[in-house]
DNA sequence: TCTGGGGTCCTCGGGCGT
DNA sequence: TCTGACGCCCGAGGACCC
């Protein structure tokens, strides 16, 4: 095995709880979970909800009863609140380190190859502590010579609280495989609940057992992207650390409807409303979007189903909130059927290019964009100095019969001014 | 009544040109 | 002029991640 890459996977444990309970120190040790948009299902426990046997997605409406009974503290998402706490983290992890890839909101890896440090171990023991002490949120931190097996080393140390948050299997071969045997196949990173059934059906347990088979099986039946987490367990590395921002490929937005929406001109207010709000991120990041696809979904459980999108390019790449709202309802327009009752439905927008780099097209109505870009800049500012949409397309509507229900949302304390947390004399 | 949202990557298959 | 084989492109859809 080679040991001539270190890799360390930085994992906030149960993040979105933890942060609910920075801000609320009396919830500590107590059983709390975390509610997706709409109140729909449950997207974090804490360790004690997770002893209750409530599984992570959980539909909330079916679980209810029991939480109740258990005396759980629910929160709907906050996750403006999440974002900043995440970014905080972020922050002491570059200072730990120079090459760092925020791969999700509670997840870094780490490239340690290069750190000149007596040990890695003490370099992860001292990272933690000091996120603990800032920003009192727990980690548990792997280590390991490939990204995959770091992932299971951090898992490892998560799932065993005797030992001190970190967990290495750093030059030991010994220390791989029985971390390889002790995984079960459904906890691999790479492998999802679809493939790991199909993986069961053929007697593979644990992560070792796929390391056994031949790659030219486990490519064939698990494409590319299996191959290279077989690879990855065997303490090859087949993925890198990206510390370079790859350029998003599409922004979407996409929301589940509080009841079934029927009547077209609900939608239609709905999805110019996701595309405006599709549209003020795409100019935030600095992009124009070549084309929109539209989608609508009835629910995944009633009996008459039906996904439908489509898809409309631009002539010419644009940023503009108009453009984009026109083009994302004609898309509606092509595939709505009144017989069906929507449960879902969203905006996305690809083919993304940095502004001024694409290929204007022999068209371009130049004076027009000067303008248009100047409004769409006032627009974007206003909105975000009142931190709600205050400027709205027309076609959006004033009310939202469509919303989310988000009953039981803490408040946003370190994002807005008036929810600031409140200290006692 | 009530089952998330925002992404990436990969495969498949139809349309099209040669 | 028609037809089949082949490769390329691109959209749709699935699997996966947190």
């Amino acid at each position: 095995m080679s040991t001539s890459r270190v890799y360390a996977l930085i994992d906030c444990n149960n993040f979105f709880v933890s942060c609910e309970r920075v801000f609320r120190p009396d919830l500590w040790e107590k059983p709390v979970a975390v509610l997706s948009n709409n109140d729909g299902c449950i997207v974090a426990r804490s360790n004690e909800v997770k002893a209750l046997g409530i599984p992570m997605g959980a539909p909330y409406f079916q679980w209810k009863d029991q939480l109740t009974a258990a005396n759980v503290t629910l929160f709907s998402g906050n996750f403006p609140l999440y974002g900043d706490i995440s970014q905080r983290i972020v922050t002491l992890i570059r200072r730990a380190a120079p090459t760092v890839e925020v791969y999700s909101v509670d997840e870094s890896f780490v490239e340690l190859s290069d750190l000149r440090v007596a040990s890695y171990e003490e370099w992860a023991l001292s990272l933690r502590n000091q996120i603990w002490q800032y920003l009192g949120v727990p980690v548990s931190i792997g280590l390991a010579p490939t990204k995959t097996l770091a992932k299971a080393a951090a898992e490892y140390a998560k799932k065993h609280p005797d030992n001190p948050g970190v967990y290495s299997i750093l030059g030991d071969d010994d220390g791989r495989i029985d971390l390889l045997k002790w995984l079960p196949i459904g906890d691999v990173w790479g492998f999802g609940w679809r493939s790991s059934a199909k993986l069961r059906e053929l007697g593979v347990a644990t992560a070792y057992d796929i390391t056994t088979l031949p790659d030219t099986w486990v490519q064939k039946h698990f494409t590319i992207r299996g191959l290279r987490t077989k690879l990855e367990l065997q303490g090859v590395p087949a993925l890198t650390v990206e510390a370079e921002h790859e350029p998003q490929a599409s922004i979407a937005r996409t929301r589940s409807f509080a009841h079934r929406v029927r009547n077209y001109h609900e939608l239609e207010a709905a999805i110019a409303n996701f595309a405006a709000v599709a549209a003020s991120k795409l100019r935030a990041s600095g992009e124009v979007a070549g084309g929109v696809v539209t989608f609508i979904r009835t629910g995944k459980h009633t009996e008459q189903q039906r996904s439908v999108s489509a898809y409309t390019p631009f002539s010419e790449a644009t940023e503009q909130t108009g453009e984009i709202i026109e083009a994302a309802l004609r898309n509606l327009q092509q595939i709505y059927d009144p017989d069906f009752g929507y449960k879902r439905a969203g905006v996305v927008l690809t083919g993304l290019a940095t502004t001024g780099a694409w290929q204007a097209s022999l068209f371009a109505r130049q004076q027009d964009n000067g303008r248009n870009h100047a409004l769409m800049a006032a627009v974007d500012e206003i909105n975000s100095k009142y931190g709600v949409r205050l400027i709205k397309h027309a076609t959006e509507g004033l009310g939202k019969d469509w919303r989310s229900k988000r009953e039981m949302r803490s408040p946003n304390y370190t994002g807005n001014w008036h929810e600031l947390p409140k200290v006692k004399a």
